[in-house]
DNA sequence: TAGATTGTTAATCGATTAACAATC
DNA sequence: TAGATTGTTAATCGATTAACAATC
């Protein structure tokens, strides 16, 4: 069993091992890279044995053929397809946050403003939110993406799980009927900064 | 000493509780919320009972009471105050939403586009960045935000930090030398779909 | 008082660390 | 080969759960 704070460490080794790429290293030590990461290097090649042996012996990781293999492990190696729903302020944002993501796949966007319908936010058209059960059949989508107010989530919820979607991350808490088998993971920046603030403060002391 | 997991936990209790009063409940059972939030009984009484016993023997929690206590122990009880620097299509989503938020306390924005300088999103005015430090110095806050491109983080970080700013969020991925005592927490929605579609993928199997 | 639920203790579970054999 | 660092095992640490005494 692979703890989940791993898959979210894969997450920043990765990044860091293309800020490395970037710079011309080539290869990574699990000491080095855990530095910078600001983790333990057993730690970091605890993580990377759940998966395989990835390294040299007495040498380390190569940094080109390390990050293929966490974007293979993080499934990041082939376009994700995406779907938003709710086009306000907030969603546009994320809309042109994700469209610059190579392995994002932006789909659609769904909005219920009928003055929004037939406009774009970058590259992606903004349909009427009526049209994403029928949409996700002809074009099926693995992450959903929610910026609406929380009494409308539930049906959304509700349609994208009957459209094949797996995976949804909503922006608006809401006391929600999750489908059995379904992921839905709640992000709110008041909450993140109530806990930052927690921190923060005690870090003073 | 007491699990960051727990802190995150109240966020949740207390965002549970808030629906309950809106309903016209008065007492809540560890096992109700336990319930409502997705984990054990036994773990929101642990929660809770690191900062004391705010429950009746045979009873339940008070709902009112056990949420002033909860605001109490997360701090937002009295006014956080905010700067937010990076005034983009994210910053500006984000400001219209902790603007809604009422024990935030926004203090100013600001960004280094001088078109964008004295206008306002909503209530708050839109600064130059060259102002950040004298305006901390007249105008002590709590956390800083920032939306600002990777570059000019380790910048802004520093003048935060000698304006006395202890918190910081950043929704900029940036490898930075963070001073001793402050906190900086990154936010980023890639990498949090990364997470949610590898957990997405499991679910499936 | 009897019934119910908290607060707390001890047991369990899981994740991280330390150490080192394997090996490039 | 000698030196270095990985991959893995066992030990440690910390968080969650189960159970129950305290008590409203």
């Amino acid at each position: 069993m692979i703890p989940e704070a791993t898959i979210r460490r894969l997450s920043v080794y990765l990044r860091c091992l293309r800020r490395a790429k970037a710079r011309g290293e080539d290869m990574a030590l699990s000491s080095l890279l855990a530095h910078r990461c600001g983790v333990s290097a057993s730690l970091v090649r605890k993580d990377l044995s759940y998966f395989g042996g990835f390294g040299i012996k007495g040498k380390g990781y190569r940094v080109d053929e390390l990050i293929r293999s966490i974007e293979g492990i993080l499934g990041i190696d082939r376009p994700i397809r995406v779907v938003q729903i709710g086009v306000g302020n907030l969603g546009s944002a994320i809309l042109r946050y994700l469209q610059q993501v190579p392995y994002f796949k932006i789909l659609a966007a769904f909005d219920i403003d009928e003055r929004k319908w037939g406009k774009r936010v970058g590259e992606v058209e903004i349909r009427s939110c009526g049209e994403l059960g029928e949409f996700l059949r002809e074009n099926p989508a693995e992450l959903g993406v929610i910026s609406i107010p929380p009494d409308g989530v539930q049906d959304v919820i509700d349609t994208l799980w009957r459209g094949g979607v797996k995976g949804v991350m909503s922006f608006a808490l809401a006391e929600i009927d999750v489908p059995e088998g379904m992921v839905l993971q709640f992000v709110d920046i008041a909450s993140e900064l109530e806990f930052l603030y927690y921190k923060a403060k005690k870090q003073k002391k």
